[in-house]
Order: C-alpha cells, then sequence, then structure tokens
RNA sequence: GCGCCCGUAGCUCAACCGGAUAGAGCAUCGGAUUUCUAAUCCGACGGUUGUGGGUUCGAUUCCCGCCGGGCGCACCA
C-alpha cells in the first residue's frame, strides 16, 4: 500500500517534470490550518532557477492531476503548497488501510538482506546495563526490517575468547568455590576474575601465571579447553534465560573463537595484497592516502602534524586481536549469507575501529557492494551524569534490573487494580515492567547518553509503555462490553484485534474532528516506519506510537463509541480496531508486549 | 593536542537529508468523572535553541571562531 506522501509526490513529480529535475517530498503538515500534507517543492525549485517561488507554486497548482483525492491545492506562505484531502477519499482510504494486514506500511522497492550484530556479551561475565542498549535496540531493528519485508539474520558474536581467560582460568584452579559456581555461575566467575586482576596488578608472579594459562588455552591445552567450555556452558545458559526473559531470539550465536581457524588467512591474505605490513614487530595497516586527512581513519594529528594511527592486525607475539576477527566475522558473513546490508550495534564509543575496519575490509574485497553500518548509541548515566553504577559502584546486572521491573510494576497494578487475582496482577507486572524498560531505552535519540532513573521509567504518565499499554487495553474494553451488550448487526470484533473490516467503505462518517485526527494519525504508521528503518531510529516508532496513543485517548474522551449510533458506532469501532492493531503492532515491533487489561 | 558526539523551558528529552508561530513529558497552577478503565482528558505558566559571526527568501539544523561537557587516540575487546 503506497503511503499519501509517496502518492503526493509522484503527482507532483508528473507535474514538475517540465520545470526541472528536483525531488519530490510531501510531508504531513504540522498544523491542520495549512491542510492535511505540505510540499516545499516550490521553493526548492525556484531557488535551483532564481524563480519566483509563489509563481512556480502556482503553475505547479495548475499543472498538478489530484482533483480524485483532494481539494484544490493553496499556496501559502514563501511558496508552500498544501493539499486537504477530501472527506471521501479519506474514507476510501480508511477502508483500505483497515484491510490491510500491514496496516499502510509499503512493501519495499527491492527487499534487501540485513544481518544485525547485537547484545554481544562476553563469556564469564553477567549481562549488566551496558548490553541492554544493543540488545534491546538491534531486537527492534531486526523486528521492524522483517516487518518490513526485509530478511532477517539476528547475529549474537559472543565474547568467548581473550586475555581476561588467563585470569579465569588461574582463579578457576586456584579459588573457586564450588557452592557458590552452583548457586550463581556467573557471579562465582566475575569475583574469581576480579580476585585475579586485582591480584596480577601487585603480584608479578600472578601476572606470569596468568600469562601462562593463556597461552596453554591458546594452544589447545585439554585440561584449559575442557574448562573454557564449561565457562561458555554457564554463561550461555545465564544468556539464554534473559533473552527468553526478554522475548528475544536470535538465528546466530557464534563466538569469537568460532573464527579463529580463519585468522591466519586473513592476516596473510592482507600481507599479501600489501595491505598490512610489518612495524614494531606488529603487523599494521597505515593510510593508503586516498582520503582527505581528516577523514582518514588511520591518520591522526599530534603537535599539529599528522602521524600514523595504524590498525593492527596481529601483535608482536604473533596472536590477532579485535579487528583481525572482526574481519574474518565480515568474511564469513558475506559467504555464509550474503547480506546487503550489515548492522553493528554497538556504543559510540567504538566508531574509529568501525571506521578502520570498514576501511580495510574495503581494501581487500574492493568488489563487495554490502553496506556496512555501525549503529552505535550513546552511554547510560546515573543521576551524576557519570556511568550509571550502584552506590558501590558495581555495575548493575540485567537480571536484577529486569526483576525491579517486574516487581515495581507489579505493586503498581496491584494498588490500581486490586480486584484482579495474583497471578494476573503478575503477568501483568511482568508485560508492563520489562516493557517500561525497553521502550525507556529507545525513546531516547540513540546517539544521546540519557540518564537511568527507575521513577521515569516505571512512571505510569506521559511518554512511557504504561501510557501506550493502556491505551490498547482501554480499547480491548470496549471491545469486551461491545460483546455484552446486544450488537447491532454485524460488528464487535471478539478477541484479537485483526479482524477484518467491520463495515464497508461507504458507511465510515468520519466527521468529530477527534475522529478525523485519529484516522489520519492512523495512516501515518507506513509512512515512519521506513522511515525508522533509515537511519536505525526506532525512537521515531516511540514518538508515532506515542501520538497515537495520545490522539486515541482524546477521542475516546471526545467521542462515545457504544452509546453512539448505528454507522457511528461501526466506524467507531473500526477506529479503535484500527488503533489496537496499530498499538499492539507498533509496540511489537519495540518488542513490547500488550496486556489484555490492567 | 587531534578526532567523534553533545549543549534546546526549572528537570528529562523531541524537532522527519534548511521550512510556516521550536514541540512533548515531569514539576507548578487551574478545570473535567451519575457516561466505554481518571494509569485519562482540557487549559495555563515556562525559550535570545551555550556564545559571536557567515551563507539563505528562511538556520536548532549548513559553514567558521570561541566557551563548556562526554568519549576515543597502536599490541584490551
Amino acid at each position: 500500500m503506497e503511503t499519501i506522501p509517496a502518492l503526493l509526490a509522484s503527482r507532483l513529480r508528473t507535474a514538475v517534470a517540465d520545470f526541472g529535475s528536483v525531488e519530490a517530498r510531501v510531508q504531513a503538515a504540522n498544523d491542520t490550518r495549512f491542510g492535511d500534507y505540505q510540499t516545499n517543492i516550490a521553493m526548492v525549485l525556484a531557488k535551483q532557477q532564481r524563480a519566483n517561488p509563489r509563481q512556480l507554486a502556482q503553475q505547479i497548482i495548475d499543472k498538478i492531476e489530484v482533483a480524485d483525492l483532494c481539494e484544490p491545492p493553496e499556496i501559502a506562505g514563501a511558496g508552500f503548497i498544501n493539499f486537504r484531502l477530501k472527506p471521501a477519499w479519506l474514507a476510501d482510504r480508511f477502508a483500505a488501510l483497515v484491510a490491510d494486514e500491514k496496516l499502510g506500511v509499503p512493501a519495499p522497492a527491492t527487499p534487501r538482506k540485513y544481518v544485525i550484530d547485537f547484545s554481544s556479551p562476553n563469556v564469564a561475565k553477567p549481562m549488566h546495563v551496558g548490553h541492554i542498549r544493543s540488545t534491546i535496540l538491534g531486537d527492534a531493528l531486526a523486528r521492524i526490517a522483517a516487518f518490513i519485508g526485509h530478511s532477517v539474520v539476528r547475529d549474537n558474536h559472543i565474547g568467548d575468547w581473550g586475555t581476561q581467560f588467563g585470569m579465569l582460568l588461574l582463579g578457576w584452579k586456584t579459588e573457586l568455590n564450588r557452592d557458590a559456581l552452583t548457586a550463581d555461575p556467573l557471579g562465582e566467575m566475575e569475583r574469581l576474575y576480579k580476585l585475579i586482576s586485582g591480584r596480577s596488578k601487585e603480584d608479578p608472579a600472578t601476572l606470569t601465571a596468568v600469562h601462562q594459562e593463556l597461552v596453554r588455552l591458546q594452544s589447545g591445552d585439554e585440561e584449559n579447553l575442557a574448562l573454557w567450555r564449561e565457562m561458555q556452558r554457564l554463561s550461555q545458559t545465564q544468556f539464554d534465560t534473559i533473552y527468553a526473559r526478554l522475548g528475544i531470539t536470535f538465528d546466530v550465536t557464534l563466538g569469537e573463537s568460532f573464527y579463529n581457524p580463519w585468522l591466519k588467512e586473513v592476516v596473510a591474505a592482507l600481507v599479501e595484497k600489501g595491505i598490512a605490513r610489518e612495524s614494531e614487530g606488529a603487523l599494521c595497516v597505515f593510510s593508503d592516502g586516498t582520503l582527505p586527512e581528516k577523514e582518514d581513519p588511520f591518520l591522526i594529528s599530534r603537535d599539529g602534524e599528522w602521524v600514523p594511527m595504524p590498525a593492527l592486525v596481529q601483535k608482536a607475539d604473533g596472536a590477532a586481536n579485535y579487528t583481525t576477527t572482526d574481519l574474518a566475522t565480515l568474511d564469513y558473513r558475506l559467504r555464509e549469507f550474503a547480506p546487503d546490508e550489515i548492522l553493528y550495534v554497538t556504543d559510540g564509543r567504538q566508531q574509529h575501529h568501525f571506521r578502520q575496519l570498514f576501511a580495510i575490509f574495503r581494501r581487500w574485497q574492493p568488489g563487495c557492494a554490502v553496506h556496512l553500518n555501525h549503529v552505535w548509541f550513546g552511554a547510560i548515566l546515573g543521576d551524576d551524569g557519570k556511568p550509571f553504577k550502584t552506590r558501590s559502584g558495581e555495575t548493575i546486572k540485567l537480571a536484577g534490573l529486569l526483576d525491579e521491573a517486574e516487581e515495581r510494576a507489579f505493586r503498581i497494578v496491584t494498588e490500581k487494580n486490586p480486584a484482579l487475582d495474583e497471578t494476573e496482577r503478575r503477568e501483568i507486572g511482568r508485560i508492563i515492567g520489562l516493557g517500561a524498560v525497553k521502550y525507556a531505552d529507545l525513546l531516547p535519540n540513540r546517539q544521546s547518553d540519557y540518564i537511568f532513573s527507575w521513577d521515569k521509567m516505571l512512571a505510569l504518565q506521559g511518554n512511557t509503555a504504561p501510557y501506550l499499554q493502556y491505551s490498547y487495553v482501554r480499547i480491548r474494553s470496549i471491545f469486551r462490553k461491545a460483546e455484552q451488550s446486544p450488537a447491532t448487526a454485524g460488528e464487535a470484533a471478539s478477541s484479537p484485534p485483526s479482524s477484518p473490516p467491520l463495515v464497508g467503505s461507504s458507511q465510515l462518517p468520519l466527521q468529530h474532528p477527534a475522529e478525523l485526527a485519529l484516522a489520519k494519525k492512523l495512516f501515518a504508521f507506513g509512512e515512519v516506519l521506513p522511515q525508522v528503518l533509515e537511519d536505525f531510529r526506532p525512537n521515531l516508532l516511540c514518538n508515532y506510537l506515542y501520538e497515537l496513543a495520545s490522539t486515541f485517548h482524546s477521542f475516546f474522551e471526545a467521542c462515545p463509541v457504544l452509546k453512539a449510533d448505528a454507522p457511528t458506532r461501526a466506524s467507531r469501532l473500526t477506529l479503535c480496531d484500527a488503533t489496537a492493531r496499530t498499538l499492539r503492532q507498533g509496540l511489537a515491533l519495540l518488542g513490547i508486549e500488550v496486556p489484555e487489561r490492567m
């Protein structure tokens, strides 16, 4: 289903063809006084041709053929062209929207294949608040891309290899508390890591022992490998528990270690192609001088001079590192999945790493058409504006955070709706608590740092998940009542709000301003979703859903549904049904569930 | 020092590749409920968009300088 702006834009393109070539952009009017949609095409064209914008606008209006869908367009301000849709067309359009399973989201011109690399926890470390944004953001993007009609591979790249295992192995062999391991495996492994890490900073002998354990692991020592596998297994169990709670799945879960067999080849290929060379014992990639200095990821300015900032692909001790693994991973993904796009959802501190990685890859495989995107995000901060930690300076564990969210939500449900039995209150608390956490994380612009606040996150007023869920609940309540009361012929959608159109297109008298506002807001779902994927910004979807919910609540207050006369009642029920479906689908795309009552 | 990001209402944040009178929520104040869930709605208050220039019909948005903050800067990932 084509969106309204796309429809108007195509009409504009035809009308403007004689005047020059310019991209026709149509957007929803920001004020109903101006109509429903607007374009600044005449002003853009006028600037291009040093012509009078209002005159050009008039010429465009004279030529454009839109009489079937809107009133004669009007010129306003410096040269805006405003469109006001005809009520009859609006009604037809609304009927089509209601009948559309995808709620007006247009099919992509060319479906693409996305590999989305997100979450990426580390073995032997509990998942903490630092993992939440990658996990939730990546999941939302995956859901959105799939819903639009792209194909998606969800790829969890586990940190299962690296120098931390030297510490863990030594700790495991010398300090392991079996009971603690049984009770809380990740807590115990974390304790061991911290213990040895602290000790090795002061004691050279410990440091040597740590290094020996690492070397033994890397050279294939059976005992160490077995312990390492045990740590992996215990960790994966914990990850799976968290992902199950969050409703998140992966198509591919592979550790960094999986790519070890290819590391030598990658390095050899880079050397052979002259991309990497030896420097201070390490193998490095230097600038090839094709980029301006400021944009070159292999240069850095020191004291007014541009000096090399190479990327290491092999350390002086012969071991590979992060960059090498990422190159091997990238190559593997291309061979295995042949994606059009790869998304790396990580925090913003890794921007330089990915710029280097992408640049090396382009030199290594110049013909490859894949788009590489570093979808980065800002930090989560505490009240003090510093990285979010507990009072004692510990990182906040994800499992505990989710527990607390559910518990707080449960207490609120109990307070608001004590009549429900405890099982149901628990379930509602779970849905609301998890929804609140996810929504609070997705709402800010992803590149901003944001301040974590329990109160804000679980606030039930304002732009929050519970507010959106409540809109849905109110609608469901209407339909429950509609079933009880003697329904007039042929309406009353029963349980799942995915019903077919309740009435025919000719019977949708959208007249009340609140009805029209709601219908127009519903049209916008299909306009917003592609934008979300364009810049990987789910916050646009959050804002849309909030506006939709807010528009619905206004409608709900202004327009009685069940008490309205027959044709109005039917059209209002249809509005409610479409709103419920859009809210439920929109929240589902953010990984958020809706309760039937709350 | 250099690079990236940021600076918008008392607080937390928006603003769709430059668009019309910069929007929300929280907080504060005032109103609405015998009516489909008041976890709601309606209204008021609140701004020199850090600062100084520039480009433009038009700038929170683009360019330059300055002030302030965060992050990063070769053998960790």
